[in-house]
DNA sequence: CAGGATCCAATAAGATACTG
DNA sequence: CAGTATCTTATTGGATCCTG
């Protein structure tokens, strides 16, 4: 598979560029700090079926505690990755929303999640070798 | 875009399924549990460029503890990405090489980085923002 | 050289109670 | 409803010492 090979090696090419950066710098943290925590990512694609609000989140994710809800919206936001909107009723309403940076992220965490679909059986299956024999 | 969105509504699909599997089962959490891992996509880009032994890797990243690097390289040779390789000499010489499924997973992660590389500017100026009105 | 075993510090996250 | 504040626990990672 040339075109594999091609795009693993394109991949070291951007990593060693990414890594020898001043650090706290480097994008790739950056990105995998987002995509590597624990809700994150499920808040994305929780949003991604539409807006929605604050207890609305609660409820559809369901064993996220309070304090992580409020946080990971928070650092989504400050991010950019999503937009947070104040309705002025009462009692107040707050609708969250992702934002075209936020609805970008999904592509390529689409291609971890394919990889993820197809490659569980053997990761699963290595984990069940190494565990049986040690 | 419609290209760009049919990849995301095929990706929330993914994930839709995903999620509802049993606890502990779920295949992306598998993934992102390496990747959101301090050392483990650092320890897997540094074999990418070849086949290396225990004091090298150590050297070669130099911020690792040795206990981390002990851990994180029996975690992926748990998982299959990483074979472990014990050469009978005196002093004992061990190498670590990627297996096939490792060098794969090096495809989807640089989806991620590149994304990283074309959105960090974006992130860092919605950071500044941020940060400079609160 | 390639680790194993401990101990300790930092961080992340859950539970609980309260507020405009 | 949409949070804030505080306390406590769980997890992670680093430092140090030891061994075949």
């Amino acid at each position: 598979m040339l075109d594999l090979d091609s795009q693993a090696a394109n991949t070291v090419a951007q990593w060693n560029a990414s890594i020898s950066q001043p650090t706290g710098a480097c994008p790739v943290r950056t990105v995998l700090d987002k995509v590597s925590d624990k809700w994150s990512m499920l808040l994305v694609m929780t949003l991604a079926n539409g807006p929605m609000r604050f207890n609305q989140l609660r409820r559809e994710i369901a064993d996220i505690s309070q304090k992580m809800l409020t946080q990971t919206l928070r650092d989504l936001q400050r991010d950019g990755l999503v937009a947070r909107q104040v309705f002025d009723t009462k009692p107040p309403s707050v609708e969250y929303r992702l934002t075209d940076l936020g609805e970008s992220i999904i592509v390529p965490f689409g291609h971890m999640i394919a990889w993820a679909g197809q490659n569980h059986p053997r990761i699963d299956q290595a984990r069940q070798a190494f565990d049986s024999q040690s």
